[in-house]
RNA sequence: GCGAGAGUGGCGGAAUUGGCAUACGCGCCAGACUUAGAAUCUGGUGGGCGACCGUGGGGGUUCGAGUCCCCCCUCUCGCACCA
């Protein structure tokens, strides 16, 4: 293309034209040497303050937060997937002319850091600050659009002051508090173990049994705000719908009643609660959780001895066993008998084994009719069976019932309400209770307060003093940060590394008694759960963010992240949100408006018969296992993991590829909420298609540079028509895409679409056409195809833009917009169909109308060979887009 | 068991509102260029010789179904004696 501007004078044939051609680009196009480029743009975008946040809460802002990750060594491809995604809605929304803010920082307190320095002998900090400066580089590597000025560590004192500040203002609010509470203990090794670091119920490291153990530990009482929190996930339309309802289970609220059963001969009652107070008339045992505090004392002296090794029977199988298939409901009788609230009736009492401890009050009314557990239970144990409910015409008989009736139904053999509907005995039978004194409405929730204790050392501690006198003292604000001590022994025998004297010893700070202060830290999602708040306020020495800043950009505008963090993460997080809000530091209900999980980064595995997963090094070139010679299995894509050896450096890949190659294939394999299988020949691919744009703008410079671009002011026919046409319908659809749907692959194919168009030799093909007319085009096209690719491609995009003699650098440079009369044609392709089936095609004008269309299709010739003989039932047309003639068969 | 999502060429995926199934990419095939080439460019590529058949299977609604409805199968994820 472009034969005269580049040899302006002698004719050339296009063969030898082409030779001369390439040779000649061969010698002086400027080569893509993505190293070079990527470094040049990145450093240039740091010194000009690219991405800095308007400070001054100016203009339509746009808060695009990606889940910040946990300094483990170096990034892995899900972060690559993660940061592309948010950085290319990131650069949308600027070039859209948001006010976007995207910061960066480390959720950097966790296990594995003291895990390393028991391993290498290294300090937990170093360790953390060697990897976070690693990483960093990695990232800038990346070329993503972060306001590095906000960034924030939260194993800093700088930050894990206002975690602690948090804590004191939650303490002072009644939203934390200390209690008793069971936790996993090694007995070998005489730690404390978080509960993913019990494998079956044996401690990953030494492999002994873990058992139960009270310990006193905070706890933050996210129940508190159970209601609410459930509420709004019907107020977060921007939510992936399976999130909200794994949120929703796990708050797991339920609707019933707490009754009172007074046990036979002693002062104790039993509290029960129960979703099914229509059923009440209809109990005929109770089953109490083994860890029930009313067993011991209720167990009559008969029963002792067999209670006693029923519980410590179900102790010893621990809590998995619930979890197994072939787990058996079985119990005991304690002896002792409670009466029912309203009926009066006697009722034995039994330990169960399926009865928790942690849901409800520990204890559960049984009505074996109507509930399929009970039913089962009393079967086995020949409890008697009280039909209470029968279904609409029939009448239920004990004796018959293969299992429980859980449907609705009318009363029987419950007093005064016989008769009535089951639904409306709810209530009635709820206000019996009431007036008896006996029991209540009441509503019960699955989720339990959040136990905040880490008996570890690389986390936030939490500052309290306990004096002997004054009990619980808070640090007193003033003395915060309190720091963490650095000379600890780590790995020892002890109960909590902090315990040691240097740290402990202190003097109340309300009697100066001396005292001593807390040995444990906090859970790490304590710091993730406002890290999005600080990065507003990052160097705010007063409070832990500043509210006018809070609520200029809150809330998250775009939340990505992993859908591992479903619900703790993101519960916690909204959590606090409410919380602060509540303390009065922002006036935000909810911290993210739209959630996007992105899926898993996968990878096939390689497998040898004998030596299990192999690293693709360990499969020779015959396709053999390097160790036995047996033949390498290519397995099934997976998940990336160490342990399947499947996984890709990213590093790797940006060196050879380039930041631009690799972003672009982790957003173009799969939309992002898919899995995406990672495959080197699709990376190949995409560096294929980045080269493919270098050398269309490069080869051409000249012309480009010389050219103005067109703008929609002369009538354009042939191919210059389409590849104008082509160049707005593009802009629409990318824009389209990356707005509407976050569909990148699209987005990215629209614009490969663009490109293969304009690499096709029909510039010429009309000798009347003016040479400065279709560089006006073919400009307008490239600067389409170079802004379009900019949130993808950023470095190559700028390079390409500036080489189009731009004075402005392309992230100042405003989204491209369409021309809606740029779409329009003249002429269509109609789609003739008979009976539905494709039988033609047709060019009609875009102005035609029904009447035309029907006698443009009944006189085509190829229509009319099936409408031969045929009658015409209808003629269906939908305007610009398909007829449809159906004919009798 | 309950809940959510998915199933489309050899592969990743597209089809936004019921309207040309398989865009784009990978792979493969052919051609061009070349001393040569794994580079690059161009073209082809669901199956079947064909009428036709094709979006996990079966039925339905419709002029028309990958898309809507009913039943079933498979996979992934979450929850799971939650009283």
């Amino acid at each position: 293309m472009y034969y005269k501007s580049l040899y302006a004078k002698k004719p050339y044939t296009i063969k030898s034209f082409t030779r001369l051609l390439r040779k000649k680009v061969k010698r002086e196009m400027k080569k893509y040497e993505h190293k070079k480029i990527e470094e040049k743009w990145q450093t240039l975008w740091a010194k000009s303050n690219a991405f800095v946040a308007d400070k001054d809460c100016s203009g339509e802002k746009y808060y695009v937060l990606e889940m910040f990750p946990y300094p483990s060594g170096k990034i892995h491809m899900g972060h690559v997937r993660n940061y592309s995604i948010g950085d290319v809605i990131a650069r949308f929304f600027k070039m859209r002319g948001k006010n976007v803010i995207h910061p960066m920082g480390w959720d950097s307190f966790g296990l594995p850091a003291e895990n390393a320095a028991i391993a290498h002998g290294t300090h937990p900090k170093a360790w953390t600050h060697e990897n976070i400066d690693f990483m960093r580089a990695q990232l800038k590597r990346m070329g993503l659009s972060y306001d590095w000025a906000r960034e924030v560590a939260s194993c800093t004192p700088e930050y894990y002051k206002w975690s602690q500040w948090i804590f004191l203002k939650f303490l002072e609010k009644g939203l934390a508090y200390k209690k008793k509470s069971s936790v996993n203990w090694c007995p070998d090794c005489s730690t404390v173990l978080a509960n993913e670091q019990v494998e079956d119920g044996l401690c990953w490291r030494c492999e002994s049994e873990v058992i139960d153990r009270e310990l006193e530990q905070w706890f933050f009482k996210i129940t508190d705000y159970a209601e609410e929190l459930l509420d709004f996930t019907e107020k977060l339309p921007g939510w992936p719908e399976r999130v909200l309802t794994m949120q929703k289970n796990w708050i797991g609220k339920s609707v019933g009643a707490k009754a009172t059963f007074s046990v036979l001969g002693s002062g104790e009652v039993v509290e029960i609660f129960t979703t099914r107070p229509d059923t009440l008339y209809g109990v005929t045992f109770m089953s109490l959780a083994p860890e029930h505090p009313l067993v011991e004392k209720i167990t009559t002296q008969d029963r002792d001895k067999e209670v006693r090794a029923f519980v410590e029977k179900v102790k010893a199988e621990g809590k998995n066993a619930l979890d197994a298939p072939d787990f058996e409901k079985e119990g005991v009788f304690t002896g002792a008998y409670c009466l029912n609230p309203l009926s009066g009736e006697e009722v034995p009492i039994y330990v169960a084994n399926f009865v928790l401890m942690g849901y409800g009050t520990g204890a559960v009314m049984a009505v074996p009719a109507h509930d399929q557990r009970d039913f089962e239970f009393a079967k086995k144990y020949k409890i008697p069976i009280k039909v209470v409910i029968n279904p609409p015409g029939t009448e239920l008989t004990p004796d018959t019932m293969e299992e429980a009736f859980t449907g609705e139904g009318v009363m029987v053999n419950s007093a005064a309400l016989d008769g009535t509907s089951n639904l409306e005995g709810k209530a009635a039978v709820i206000r019996l209770l009431s007036e008896a004194k006996k029991g209540e409405e009441s509503i019960n929730y699955r989720l339990r307060d959040w136990g905040i204790s880490r008996q570890r050392y690389w986390g936030c501690p939490i500052p309290i003093i306990y004096c002997d006198d004054c009990g619980a003292v808070p640090v007193p604000e003033k003395e915060l940060p309190l720091l963490l001590p650095d000379g600890v022994e780590l790995g020892g025998a002890g109960l909590s590394p902090l315990d040691i004297e240097s740290f402990t010893k202190v003097d109340c700070p309300e009697c100066g008694r001396v005292s001593k202060r807390e040995t444990d830290t906090m859970d790490t999602f304590v710091d993730s759960s406002w890290y999005f708040l600080r990065y507003l306020s990052p160097d705010l020495e007063d409070l832990p963010f500043d509210k006018t800043e809070a609520n200029f950009w809150m809330p998250v505008d775009q939340y990505i992240g992993g859908i591992e963090h479903a619900v703790m993460h993101l519960l916690y997080a909204r959590f606090f949100t409410k919380a602060l809000r509540d303390i009065g530091l922002l006036d935000c209900d909810e911290p993210f408006k739209n959630l996007l999980t992105q899926g898993m980064v996968c990878m096939e595995t390689l497998k040898c018969e004998e030596h299990g997963y192999l690293l693709p090094e360990e499969r020779d070139e015959n396709g053999l296992c390097v160790r036995c010679k047996k033949p390498v299995t290519v397995g099934s894509v997976e998940k990336m993991s160490k342990s399947k050896k499947n996984t890709i450096d990213p590093d790797g890949i940006i060196e050879r590829y380039g930041a631009d190659t690799t972003r672009l294939f982790s957003l173009f394999a799969a939309p992002p909420e898919r899995d995406l299988d990672w495959n080197l020949d699709g990376v190949e691919g995409s560096y294929r298609f980045l080269s493919r744009v270098w050398r269309l703008v490069n080869e051409n410079i000249e012309t480009l540079k010389n050219a103005t671009p067109y703008a929609g002011e002369a009538k354009l026919e042939g191919f210059l028509g389409e590849v104008h046409r082509a160049t707005h319908k593009t802009i629409k659809k990318v824009s389209g895409d990356i707005e509407e749907r976050f569909h990148f692959n699209t987005a990215i194919s629209a614009v490969m679409e663009l490109t293969n168009l304009l690499y096709q030799d029909k510039w010429r093909e009309n000798k009347d056409i003016d040479e400065e007319l279709s560089g006006a085009v073919f400009r307008a096209a490239i600067e389409a195809v170079v802004l379009l690719l900019s949130p993808f491609a950023p470095h190559m995009a700028e390079e390409l833009w500036e080489a189009l003699g731009s004075e402005v650098p392309l992230y100042k440079t405003p989204w491209p917009s369409f021309d809606e009369r740029a779409l329009v044609t003249d002429e269509l392709e109609l789609v003739c169909q008979i009976n539905g089936k494709l039988r033609a095609r047709l060019m009609v004008s875009a102005s035609v109308t029904k009447a035309e269309v029907e006698k443009l299709v009944l006189n085509d010739s190829k229509i009319k060979e099936w409408t031969l003989d045929k009658e015409i039932k209808k003629v269906i047309y939908v305007p610009g887009k398909l007829v449809n003639v159906v004919v009798a068969k």
